[in-house]
DNA sequence: TTGCTCCTCACGTCACGTGAGGTGGC
DNA sequence: TTGCTCCTCACGTCACGTGAGGTGGC
C-alpha cells in the first residue's frame, strides 16, 4: 500500500538526499512520525541504506506536505492511504466539501463548549462577589434561558427528580451542558413551596426565554438543592419593611454548586425576583 | 480515588435506584462509558447488587451531567478526578479561563483548516471549468498572498528546491498548510526563464499581499513542476496577436497537482498576468 | 577512532467500544 | 422457568511518543 511515493523517487540524486533527522527539521513532522509513515507504507523514503537508514528526497518535501494538508483537513492515515488509489479532481472536491461540513459541525461544538465555560464562568464569578449577608436590591442583566414545561407535582418525595429528569430529557432544544434554575410563577408560590420550582429553566445563551433585565431583590442561601434556610422568608421580609413592590417569578439559580465545591452544604444559591418600579 | 460520588450518596433509597442502562438512556451517557468511570473510581454507583449489579440514584444524575461539563469543558479524566480533591469557586475559576483559551486556540486551528480546504476546493473548481486549450482573456478576482524573498539562484540543478525550502523555513508567517505559487517579476522574466520563479508566494487568505483583482492574459499547461511546454511563448505570441499590453508580475499555480491528481505529468498549471487597461 | 545519528522492537497512551462467555433478577 | 439484563475480562482503536539496547556512517 505505498501511497504517494513511487510517483516521484525517479528523480532523486545522492546528493540531494537528506536524512532523516533534517528531513524532520525541514518539514516539521517528527522522526517518528516518519518512521511510522513508513512503516504503514504511507510516505516511505526515497532511499535506504544497506544499514536502514533513511533517505528522502527535496521532492519529498512536497509530498510530506500535501499529506500533512489532508490530514489537517481530517482525513485519516487510511483514508489518505485509499486516496493514493482514485485521486480525481471531481471526487477530491466531493470530500473536501464533506471535510468543510464536518469542521463546521466541529466548529459549532467548540463554541458551544466556549458558551458553557462563559455561562460557568460568569455564575461563579457572581458568587464570588455576592452580598451573602443580607437581602438587598441589585441591578441585574437579562439572562437568556429556555423554560421547560409546568412541574406536575406528585405526593412523592421523588418528585422533585422526576420533574428534573422530564425536563432534560423531554424540553425541546435543552443542553444538558448548561446550568438549569428553577423558577416559581411568583413570590407567594416561592414563600408557599420554596423547594418545589413551577418549571426548571436551562441558562443558555441561544435560548428564545429570557429572565429581563431590571432592578431585582436578592438573596443568597447556602446549602443543598432542596435547602431554602428560610430565604423566602427574609425576602418577603425584607419586601415588606422596604415597602417594596414585586412581580413577575422568582428565578432560583445556583452560583456555586458541584462544579465549584466540593461540600454540598455549602452550595450556594441566588434567588431573585423583579422591582416594580414606581412610574 | 472515588471521586464524585460519596457526596451524594447518603439519599439513595432503594425505590429511587435506577439499572445501569436506564441510567444510560436518562443521561446519553453510554453503559461502557458508566462502567468506565467506575472502574477508574471517577463515578461509582450508589448500590451494587451481590451480583454485581450497578445501581445508580436520581441524584447521580446531576453529578454524571456535571462531570461531562467539566469533560467538555477540555478536562480530563485525570484532571477532573484531581478537581474532586480541591474544589473552590477560585481555582475553579482559574481553570475555566485556561481552558477558555485552549478553546480559542483550537477555535483559530479549526478555522485555519477551514480556510485551507476553502483554498483548495477553489483550486481544483478553477481547473475543473477553466479552458484549457487556448490561451485567453478572463476578469480575476484579487488573491491575498504572502510573498517570500526573491529567489537567489546559483547554478545548481536542486536550485529550485533550495529556495522552496528556504521560502517555506524563512518566510514570516507562512503557513505549510496553504498552497504555493511562483512569482516572475514581468513577462520577460517568464519568458527568458519560466521555470524559476523571481519568488514564491502562498495563497494565504491572511495574507498581507495581493494577486490584485483585474482582466488577465490566462494560460494552462499540464505537466510536472518544472515543466511550462512552452506556455510561454504561447502568451506571448497572444498578446501580441491581441495587441495587448501587459503589465505587473506573473503568477504561476498549479490548479491540480498530486492533492488531486495520482499521475504527476497531468498536473494543471495557471499562468496569468495582468492586461493594462487602455483609458 | 570517537561520538553522534540512526536503527528496530516493544510497550504506553487516552477514553472508551466490542465482543466472548457467563451469571443474575424479576 | 424463560428471556432479558447485567456482569467480567481481554483485546482493539488511532496516530503516534518513549525508551531500551544495539548498530551505522562521516
Amino acid at each position: 500500500m505505498a501511497c504517494y511515493t513511487k510517483d516521484s523517487q525517479n528523480d532523486a540524486k545522492p546528493d540531494e538526499l537528506i536524512p532523516i533527522r533534517a528531513f524532520s527539521d525541514i518539514t516539521n513532522v517528527s522522526v517518528s512520525t516518519l518512521r511510522y509513515y513508513d512503516e504503514i507504507g504511507l510516505f516511505t523514503p526515497a532511499m535506504r541504506t544497506r544499514g536502514g537508514y533513511r533517505y528522502y528526497s527535496a521532492m519529498q518535501i512536497v509530498t510530506i506536505k500535501f499529506i500533512r494538508v489532508l490530514l489537517d483537513c481530517g482525513f485519516s492515515l487510511s483514508e489518505v492511504c485509499e486516496l493514493s488509489h482514485d485521486r480525481s479532481p471531481e471526487s477530491m472536491a466531493r470530500l473536501m466539501h464533506g471535510k468543510t461540513l464536518e469542521l463546521d459541525r466541529e466548529m459549532s461544538l467548540i463554541m458551544e463548549r466556549r458558551a458553557v465555560l462563559d455561562v460557568f464562568q460568569c455564575l461563579i464569578c457572581e458568587g464570588l462577589t455576592a452580598n451573602e449577608e443580607r437581602v438587598s436590591v441589585e441591578k441585574m442583566q437579562a439572562l437568556p434561558i429556555i423554560t421547560g414545561t409546568k412541574n406536575t407535582f406528585f405526593s412523592d418525595e421523588f418528585m422533585f427528580y422526576k420533574s428534573f429528569v422530564r425536563f432534560l430529557k423531554e424540553t425541546p432544544n435543552v443542553n444538558h451542558s448548561f446550568p438549569v434554575g428553577g423558577l416559581f410563577r411568583d413570590m407567594a408560590a416561592f414563600e408557599a413551596s420554596p423547594s418545589t420550582p413551577d418549571n426548571f429553566f436551562s441558562i443558555d445563551p441561544a435560548g428564545k426565554d429570557e429572565k429581563p433585565a431590571g432592578t431585582y431583590v436578592v438573596g443568597y442561601t447556602r446549602g443543598y438543592y432542596g435547602d431554602t434556610n428560610g430565604l423566602e422568608k427574609r425576602m418577603s421580609a425584607f419586601i415588606d419593611e422596604q415597602r417594596l413592590e414585586v412581580t413577575g417569578p422568582v428565578y432560583n439559580i445556583f452560583l456555586h454548586d458541584e462544579i465549584s465545591l466540593k461540600d454540598p452544604r455549602n452550595f450556594l444559591k441566588q434567588s431573585s425576583v423583579r422591582v416594580k418600579l414606581e412610574t
